[in-house]
DNA sequence: CAGTATCCGCGATGATACTG
DNA sequence: CAGTATCATCGCGGATACTG
């Protein structure tokens, strides 16, 4: 399972829901097109879910499940390796 | 930086240095020419050692540094995660 | 055995325009 | 606001043949 925003998304996610514009801006320049997409695979996988709210303007929340927080508690330790390594990744040629 | 083998070279190397052969079975069903590129970027990134023995046959041993060793182990907790949902990973359409 | 070299398809991603 | 639709592109990775 590919696609190099989904873990972004997931831990743009972990502090509460956000709405798509919000879940876009925390991401950073991904676009709407890839957004959209990659979300969808998120919540088929059922790690997001989405609330729509039938108003106008539309509203969409998008939410981690129990599932998804299982994940993404399991890529902390991960996330703190990054962190803590972060001078000697940078320094990688190109990388 | 991407590469869908990286993950399973790394596993490969943790219980000690392999030859390119070894490695490339190891790994499975990648071809000549990635395992070359990709254990090359591991090793300009650091995380493997590349031993190079002078003589014929040729021989090559590839082995995790330290560095690459405390990735490993940042990468532990998912890869347990991956065992535990095994089942509910599997079910997923398409995925 | 351990690579190099070359060709090439295909899917992932980006850009842009449009819609309910 | 939250999408959809369509087109263009780019590079990863597979296949194959060759080399020290």
């Amino acid at each position: 399972m590919g696609g190099k925003w989904k873990g972004l998304i997931l831990f743009a996610l972990q502090d509460g829901p956000l709405r798509f514009g919000q879940l876009r801006r925390a991401v950073g320049t991904i676009s709407e097109r890839m957004l959209i997409l990659q979300v969808r695979e998120l919540e088929t996988a059922g790690l997001v879910h989405r609330e729509v709210y039938q108003q106008v303007p539309p509203k969409v929340e998008y939410s981690l499940t129990d599932f998804g927080r299982s994940l993404n508690d399991a890529m902390a330790s991960l996330g703190d390796w990054g962190e803590r390594n972060i001078d000697r990744i940078e320094a990688i040629p190109f990388g």
